[in-house]
DNA sequence: CGTACTATCGTACGTCGTACGATAGAGTGT
DNA sequence: ACACTCTATCGTACGACGTACGATAGTACG
């Protein structure tokens, strides 16, 4: 009763599975997954370790309920427009979504099995292509092109040591610019320089890459 | 001296920081990153776990070093070629070594300082790129574009959950597309069953999205 | 024959995931 | 009222983990 209280006092409600991934969730975003323990997200709940285990078998599939609800976060491409304008909609949402969990995608590699919004989120897609005017293979080819778009600049800005633009113009001169001596490395640091004035924005330099997919996909359709 | 004797029939040499890391990656390979401990590779190696610490500082900048000797692995673009033939098999290359290493990807996500050999990597790609007249920003557009390529793919084909084209086949029909029933999912059963007819094989995914990638940045070098 | 240095590793601590079983409250039938 | 079952909670304990600390033994050099 007592127990009952002060969990109240920290979380004020009964646990219950959605509770339970959404704190992980929040856990995760803050400590990275190395630091979401059972026993810390436990505390977390204001409950013990155990408890957490009636509402999910074991770690491992709390990883993957995590993912899931990371894929429900992202916008599905809406109908009513061309298809570019809706997969980048799609795109730039999914971009966003892996900039608030960054450890989402490093914990993707691990899990097989798509979860039932991840499921949901490639058939909308699919129906955007082949609506579009895509082939069956075409469809296929498209999708593993644009997600490997945004799953791979998502990881790459996940691996950036710097999270603003403004953070690296700071850190660049002092920092990186001394690890990239012009002997050794002279693209690299002439790279590094151009960056620092020019300014440097991950969003940005996502849209890039997107675009030129995009634009390359559009004669692969057929005429409609 | 027993000791050292054993140790010499199971590994026949002294230790070394290279045969640490090599064990690891070897290790790693066959039971993922998580089946990577500490004492784990020490038995493997013949050895105590604390001896391990002479020669890396602890388990962290043991991946650090294993994902370095996996860039290593990647050959370097090389140069007499046009750069399109140059950067295709740069980043064949490189998709084949994260497909022999799929932990390799997963680990990326949290390793914010590129080691020397991604270093050089990313260098002589950058060379390949400038000497080919993408002008400096271009390249680094390129650059990210053509990672994003290679990561995404690698990322994608880590969470396949079958590994060759024949196991696809295998499965497919028993197994994936009773998980993606008509009535909810028309679109990716229709995907599923024509990938089905039409066999699959990841290395060709990847050379579709790579050539379209490589064709659309073309245009965008200053002339020669 | 010391004296210093290097490589090896045994022991121990704190943390992790989680199996097992205890408990306490709520609901239901009599 | 009472017995029963069901659900949610969690204390305890086990084996594995990373690694700090300090002991040891072998080698190099005065």
């Amino acid at each position: 009763m007592a127990a009952r209280e002060q969990r109240q006092v920290t979380s004020d409600a009964g646990l219950t599975k959605q509770r339970v991934v959404a704190e992980a969730i929040k856990l995760a975003d803050r400590e990275g997954v190395e630091g979401l323990s059972m026993r810390q997200l436990a505390r977390e709940l204001g409950a013990g370790a155990m408890s957490l285990y009636h509402y999910v078998p074991n770690r491992e599939k709390l990883l993957d309920a995590m993912i899931d609800i990371v894929f429900e976060e992202i916008e599905l491409p809406p109908e009513g427009t061309d298809w570019q304008s809706a997969m980048r909609r799609s795109s730039v949402s999914a971009r966003q979504v892996f900039a608030r969990h960054p450890w989402a995608i490093g914990l993707m590699d691990s899990r097989t099995s798509p979860g039932s919004a991840h499921l949901r989120h490639r058939e909308a897609v699919t129906a955007c292509l082949r609506r579009a005017g895509f082939s069956v293979l075409m469809a296929t080819h498209a999708n593993w092109l644009l997600d490997s778009v945004v799953y791979g600049y998502a990881l790459q800005e996940a691996n950036l040591p710097f999270d603003t633009a403004d953070e690296f113009a700071d850190m660049a001169e002092d920092v990186y610019l001394p690890q990239l001596p012009p002997g050794e490395f002279p693209y690299l640091n002439e790279s590094a320089a151009a960056l620092v004035t020019a300014g440097y924005d991950p969003a940005e330099e996502f849209i890039f890459g997107l675009d030129l997919a995009l634009a390359a996909l559009e004669p692969l359709r057929d005429p409609a």
